[in-house]
DNA sequence: TGTACATCAGTGAACGCGCGTTCACTGATGTAC
DNA sequence: TGTACATCAGTGAACGCGCGTTCACTGATGTAC
């Protein structure tokens, strides 16, 4: 058994959410220690700090999630529409049952320093691009810049997730494959 | 002639450059007044805080960006489709020639609080909502869940300026035809 | 088995600095007469 | 026209507090013999 009961998984637990609920800049140290029960002093156990804590976490949960939506979208015994379709839904439910996490990363992107965001590398929008670019090499989506298209997608998945997360747009079991829907003819991949 | 030279334009167009490059967050007001050539003291004669200031500002973009694309998108002597290529256009225009007011309420959303963000009233997703609403009512796009479709337009749209902000894409001038033929296929208005 | 010591997750109080904010002041411009 | 005064945008230095961070310490658990 391992020694103590450590308290590090709470801390980081209680500092995603707390992320993706107020953001970075809002959430203090103090925030984050009372959520976990814990003393401040403790979370400097595991991370040098609170920026280098946010880091970590952030690119932990975003490659999780690129890791999770590879899976099923290069999945080459399925045709590329069902890929899609698979995929959306392996988003949609990381979503429902990571709610806090999926926010973190979704919500909390644009507070970091943008020369961190650039030396990232496992991007979902190059996942994207590839997936855009493979489907256009076997003929079945009309030729165009697989970059472009491969933004207009993402927007299209993401934009209901982060309305949802401000209870602005309900979104039902079906609402996944409506957004497939629209996104498949979007591409001209039908 | 008004009295003297008064400095809020400056202090004003700053804070929003800031805002939009380094965030909310990590923009002081030492920035700002650096970046307006004044004193720190002298932001206290506009507004009453940092925070009282960055919501004001937020809040004239926000409602100038809905104004400019409602304009065309509810000019009623256009077809649907038209009119939805004009607002696509009107907004790719408008980022292109005021980068930084438009990553401002691109980008800087998610750094307020939640609560502050519910309070607002002319939101671009109910404009993007009563369009695909109008729309559907004259039975040119199949029926569905309106908000979701404005919300997929909605993400489709704006998340090639997003990538575009951080260098991940190009946009040239035939992009914002691209993107509307998509919307369109995506919306079945052809 | 019992005793002495090592380890180390977490404590709690203090620290100090960067930040937003305050305020008495300046000096240029406008107004009264 | 000239003189005295009012106005007020912007100054500059000080302030103070909230925050992230530090560090000597505790006490529970594991290890040596």
């Amino acid at each position: 058994m391992s020694r103590p009961v450590m308290k590090r998984e709470t801390i980081e637990e209680s500092a995603i959410r707390l992320f993706a609920t107020k953001g970075l800049a809002r959430t203090t140290i103090k925030d984050i220690a009372a959520a976990a029960g814990v003393t401040e002093g403790a979370l400097y156990r595991y991370y040098s700090g609170k920026e280098e804590m946010a880091w970590k976490l952030f690119n932990r949960e975003l490659d999780e999630f690129t890791r999770l939506v590879s899976e099923v979208l290069f999945d080459e015994r399925m045709p590329f529409n069902l890929r899609l379709g698979l995929a959306i839904k392996t988003i949609y439910d990381h979503y429902k049952y990571n709610g806090d996490r999926f926010a973190f990363i979704l919500l909390t992107q644009h507070g970091f320093p943008e020369d961190k965001l650039l030396s990232r590398d496992t991007e979902p929008m190059a996942m994207a691009e590839r997936f855009v670019g493979q489907a256009m090499g076997a003929g079945e989506i009309p030729p165009c810049d697989a970059d472009l298209y491969a933004a207009l997608l993402m927007g299209a998945i993401m934009q209901p997730l982060v309305l949802h997360r401000y209870n602005k747009l309900e979104i039902t079991a079906q609402t996944h494959a409506q957004v497939t829907a629209s996104c498949l003819r979007m591409l001209g991949l039908c």
